[in-house]
RNA sequence: CGGGACGUAGCGCAGCCCGGUAGCGCACCUGAAUGGGGUUCAGGGGGUCGCGGGUUCAAAUCCCGCCGUCCCGACCA
C-alpha cells in the first residue's frame, strides 16, 4: 500500500486533505463510473455502526423496517408538481431492457426492448411508497403507519465528492402517514429530535436543528426541518433532514381513510433521512492533520493493540498478554483489534491507526508485561487526561470503557466549541455579513424578512444559503429586527452559511 | 455544458522540447538482521506509456482526432 508520510494539512488545502484522508484511511476508493463510490470495509464498518443505532433508535419510536423497490414509474414522479420539478434535473432512467449487436457487431439497446414507460431509479420513494400505504390503509384504525427502509438511491449529479455528494448513496428513509396533521407535525419534529441525539451521542457532531426557508425545502414538503453542522473549514454540511408532508402525496396518491367520524379524509405524511453523507461530516468535523478522528460509538476498532519486541519468546509472551487483554476488554464489549503484523515496526503502525483514527492504542511490551502494566495513548491531546498514561493491566480493563466515554464526550464539546467560536450572531449589516463569508466564514445568524429575493441576492453574490430559521433552542439572545439584506422588518432569525 | 490542468508500474513522479525500444521514490515478493514513533542490507516481480490514426527505418517523445480524470463556474442529501 502506497502511503508517503505526511497528509496535506487542513491548512494547506482542505478539500485535498479530505480526499487523502478518504482514500488512506480506507474508507472508500473510486469507481469506474464517475460520481459513485467503492465504500471499503473500514468505511462500511463505520456505517454499519451507524445502521445499528439508528435501528435502534428507529425501532424503539415504533417504527418497522420494509423494502420498496428501486425502479418507480416515471408517471409517478411526476403526479406531484414541486416534486417533479425538483429532481427533475438529476434522474437516471431505464429506458430498454436487451442490448442487440448492431451492424458493427457493437452492443446497443434493442429498440424493440424500449419501455412503454420509462423507469425512475429511485432519488427517494415518497411516491411509489404512498402509492403502497393507499392500498394498506382504509381506517384510522390502520393508522399511523410507521415505516422505514434503508436503501441506495441515486440523484445524478454534476460535481460529486466522496460521501458528500455522490450519484448513488446510502441512505435511510423513513414515511409516516397519520390521521392529524398535528399527529404527523410530532412525528416530524421527533424524528429531528431521534437525529439530534444521535448526531450527539454517537457522531459528536454539535448540530444546530431548524426548519428550512421554502426555498430551500425538501421539494413536496410543506415544511422541512433540518440538522447543520460546521465543518472545520467553516462550511455547512446538511446532516439529515425531517419533512412534513402534509397531504400533498396523500392528494396525489390517493392515500385516504375513514375518520372515527365517518369522514373519508387524506392522511398526512412525513418522511425524514441520513445518509452516508454523515461518514463525510464526522471526517470534516473530527479530523487532523494525522488522519482521520472517529468518535468511539461509531468506530469499527476502538482500541487497538500494538505488541511490541524484539525476539521470538518476547513475541510469544507479549501477544499472548495483549490477547488477554482484548479479551478482558471484549467482554466489557469494547472492539478490540490487535496488530500482530510481524512485517512492520510498531512506529508505522502507530501513524497507521492514527490515521484510520482509532481512538485509543495500548502499546505493550516486555517491560509492561513484566510490570503487569498497558501502555494507553489516546488518538489527539484530549482534556480528560493524558495521552499517554500507563495503566495497571486489570485496573486497565475498567477504566478504558469509561474513557472511551469521556473521550465520545469530549469529541461532542470541542465540536461544539468549534461551531460556537464560528458563529457570529446579530449581524444585521449586509457588507458584515460579507466580510465574514468571503472571510473565514462559519455560521452568520441575521434577521430575514422572509422574501425569496433577498435570499436570492445572498446566494447569487456571496454562495451563502439560509442553512435554518434556527429552533428556539439555537436561537439569539437578543432578536434581529431588521432583515439583513433589505433592512424590512425581520419575520424570523436565519442562519446563513455557504455549504456543502 | 463553459474556463484551466493532467493522463507513463498499486501510489507519487521523471523521461517528451532535441525520436533509438522505459526509469526513479514509495508500496509489493524472498532472505537476513532490526523492533518502546515512519529501520537496514541483499536479491526479485510488476508497465497495451489513456485510446485510435498519421509521419518515420524507428514514436512515451512529433502531428491529427477521440476518451477519461481532476480543479474552477451553473444544480444538489
Amino acid at each position: 500500500m502506497a502511503d508517503d508520510k505526511a497528509l496535506t494539512t487542513r491548512e494547506a488545502d482542505f478539500s485535498a486533505w479530505y480526499n487523502e484522508i478518504v482514500q488512506r484511511a480506507e474508507l472508500a476508493d473510486y469507481s469506474p463510473v464517475r460520481g459513485s463510490m467503492i465504500i471499503r470495509p473500514y468505511g462500511y464498518g463505520i456505517w454499519e455502526n451507524m445502521q445499528r443505532a439508528l435501528d435502534d433508535m428507529f425501532k424503539a419510536t415504533g417504527h418497522q423496517n420494509a423494502y420498496f423497490p428501486l425502479f418507480i414509474p416515471l408517471s409517478f414522479i411526476t403526479r406531484e408538481a414541486e416534486h417533479v420539478e425538483g429532481f427533475a434535473k438529476e434522474m437516471a432512467l431505464v429506458t430498454h431492457t436487451r442490448l442487440i449487436k448492431d451492424a458493427d457487431g457493437t452492443l446497443v439497446p434493442d429498440p424493440a426492448s424500449k419501455l412503454d414507460e420509462p423507469l425512475v431509479v429511485r432519488p427517494t420513494s415518497e411516491t411509489i411508497i404512498y402509492d403502497a400505504f393507499s392500498r394498506w390503509v382504509q381506517s384510522y384504525r390502520d393508522l399511523p403507519l410507521l415505516i422505514n427502509q434503508w436503501a441506495n438511491v441515486v440523484r445524478w449529479e454534476m460535481r460529486t465528492r466522496m460521501f458528500l455528494r455522490t450519484s448513488e448513496f446510502l441512505w435511510q428513509e423513513g414515511h409516516t402517514a397519520h390521521a392529524t396533521e398535528a399527529e404527523a407535525e410530532e412525528e416530524a419534529t421527533r424524528m429531528l429530535g431521534v437525529y439530534r441525539e444521535f448526531q450527539d451521542d454517537w457522531l459528536a457532531l454539535g448540530v444546530i436543528t431548524g426548519v428550512k426557508s421554502p426555498a430551500e425545502k425538501f421539494p413536496g414538503a410543506d415544511r422541512t426541518y433540518s440538522l447543520e453542522a460546521l465543518m472545520q473549514d467553516n462550511k455547512a454540511l446538511q446532516c439529515g433532514t425531517s419533512h412534513m408532508l402534509g397531504q400533498n402525496f396523500a392528494r396525489q396518491f390517493d392515500l385516504k381513510f375513514q375518520a372515527e367520524s365517518g369522514q373519508e379524509e387524506y392522511a398526512w405524511n412525513t418522511s425524514w433521512g441520513v445518509s452516508t453523507r454523515m461518514v463525510g461530516g464526522v471526517v470534516m468535523t473530527h479530523g487532523d492533520d494525522s488522519g482521520l478522528v472517529l468518535p468511539p460509538r461509531v468506530a469499527p476498532i476502538q482500541v487497538v493493540i500494538v505488541p511490541i519486541y524484539r525476539k521470538d519468546e518476547e513475541r510469544t509472551l507479549v501477544l499472548e498478554k495483549a490477547e488477554f487483554v482484548a479479551n478482558a476488554l471484549r467482554a466489557e464489549r469494547v472492539r478490540v483489534h490487535i496488530d500482530a503484523r510481524d512485517s512492520m515496526k510498531p512506529g508505522p503502525k502507530y501513524y497507521e491507526w492514527e490515521r484510520k483514527g482509532v481512538p485509543m492504542r495500548i502499546e505493550i511490551g516486555p517491560r509492561d508485561v513484566a510490570a503487569q502494566k498497558v501502555m494507553t495513548v489516546m488518538r489527539t491531546e484530549w482534556t480528560g487526561g493524558d495521552r499517554k498514561e500507563a495503566m495497571d493491566e486489570t485496573a486497565a480493563i475498567t477504566v478504558i470503557p469509561k474513557r472511551l466515554e469521556d473521550y465520545q464526550r469530549f469529541l461532542l464539546k470541542r465540536s461544539i466549541e468549534r461551531r460556537e467560536a464560528a458563529s457570529h450572531r446579530g449581524i444585521d449589516d449586509y457588507d458584515a455579513m460579507r466580510t465574514i463569508i468571503e472571510g473565514d466564514g462559519g455560521f452568520v445568524y441575521s434577521g430575514w424578512c422572509g422574501s425569496e429575493d433577498c435570499e436570492r441576492k445572498v446566494k447569487d453574490e456571496l454562495k451563502a444559503t439560509i442553512r435554518v430559521l434556527p429552533s428556539e433552542e439555537f436561537r439569539s439572545p437578543d432578536q434581529p429586527q431588521q432583515c439583513v439584506v433589505c433592512g424590512g422588518a425581520s419575520q424570523a432569525e436565519a442562519v446563513w452559511a455557504r455549504a456543502y
